[in-house]
DNA sequence: CTTGACATAGAAAATATGTTCGTGTTATTA
DNA sequence: TAATAACACGAACATATTTTCTATGTCAAG
């Protein structure tokens, strides 16, 4: 005879008390109490929301200090992007931009995310984005160099005139990050470089919208 | 008769406490309690710490919920740079580069800070940062753009070969953002910009470098 | 329907933590 | 130097908070 089967992975009351976790620790400056979990995630019993959120340190979501009152910790793993206690903001790196096969999935790796201030990111919405770093010299006439850590966010809607959008060229083969202008038919690619002239696209077709640049982030060796 | 003045500002061990509350709360994710603050800070009394948050709380640093156990934040004054619980660290932005005077003194305005991840930034220290709004196409040969942020560290031992700096020329009159190279008593200053040829100081001492380059921001307008 | 793991409840017991109070010390200044 | 208020100590006391225990409900597989 079998026993019942352990949830896999999150059930609503895990992610309620994470939400609960996070929403509370960012408001008051100091983790709840399983009294406040409580509270605030519609639990009747002190001892099941004990009862969870050892289940959530198993699950290594957050980390617990038996022996102190509110020794709750998240861990950042809570929603591959995770709004933090103080506004910080997860984005993924998915990929690199090389004159390659550009990335269509969207897959999350939690080794590799970039930290980036909430603050700083246009719009509400965060759970869109993405990061690639960029590779190679081949960015320049867009002011990107070798190393730079492009943050994205999938075109949701259409772009607009005047956005950075990183675009695939079917014909040319290649990524390139360049400022975004439909006019008369045609697609006017222009460079960030304002020395550089413009690349015109007669057939629309052919470019392929992966993203629009939201940030870049440009970090130096060194010390 | 009069009796013993009040301390004016912070003494020793209010900033003390203060260190202790930040390093704690960044450690552990959640604040000290009152026996915790006296052990790090070395204070013998529960009472003495008591003493101390309370002044520490009049003088709006600090703000206590009573009844809470560990219900102690820190509001952002303390020290012009905080790192709080979540390894952001805000840099004050002291001005905007343009071809004039640059910045002399270290002013802090509270209203102008960035936010930035930690984690994206070298080395530990982080109380000599400050960044620099890039306004102008001046900088182009220097991969920034305008509007780009620049965070910089003030200079602390002798710059390296292949920091990128920000310089003031002297004779020229003008700031600019070039990798640094010291070479046989020349002053080498090479652009980011791979396709433009370096700039060649005679005589170093018309170089006066005012920060080390650590991270450039490029934020997009628009969503 | 029986079993066993998951899930919920309530409350007492055990700790962790904050507050208060009497007392002592030190620096100021009239 | 005497008065005074800031500063320091430690322990008793009052709360806040977590743990633990016991009882019971639910569900799915055998």
């Amino acid at each position: 005879m079998m026993a019942r089967k352990k949830q896999k992975g999150l059930g609503e009351k895990h992610k309620r008390i994470l939400d609960v976790l996070a929403g509370f620790t960012t408001e008051n400056g100091y983790p709840p109490s399983i009294r406040e979990i409580c509270e605030e995630a519609e639990i009747s019993s002190t001892s099941v929301a004990n009862y969870y959120l050892d289940r959530l340190e198993e699950l290594k979501y957050i980390q617990r200090d038996r022996k102190v009152s509110r020794g709750i910790r998240l861990l950042k793993h809570y929603s591959s992007i995770l709004v933090s206690a103080d506004d910080m903001v997860k984005v993924p790196v998915v990929g690199a931009i090389v004159a390659s096969q550009p990335m269509t999935t969207f897959e999350t790796h939690p080794e590799t995310m970039i930290d980036v201030a909430g603050s700083l990111l246009p719009g509400q919405k965060v759970d869109d984005l993405f990061a690639l770093e960029v590779s190679g010299d081949s960015m320049v006439d867009a002011m990107v160099n070798d190393g730079d850590i492009v943050i994205m966010r999938k075109p949701q809607g259409p772009v607009k005139n005047g956005d950075m959008v990183a675009v695939w060229l079917n014909d040319r083969d290649e990524t390139t990050l360049k400022y975004y202008f439909r006019e008369k038919g045609k697609v006017r690619l222009q460079p960030a470089n304002p020395t550089m002239g413009p690349i015109i696209v007669n057939d629309p077709s052919t470019v392929e919208i992966h993203g629009k640049v939201v940030m870049v982030v440009r970090q130096m060796e060194a010390q």
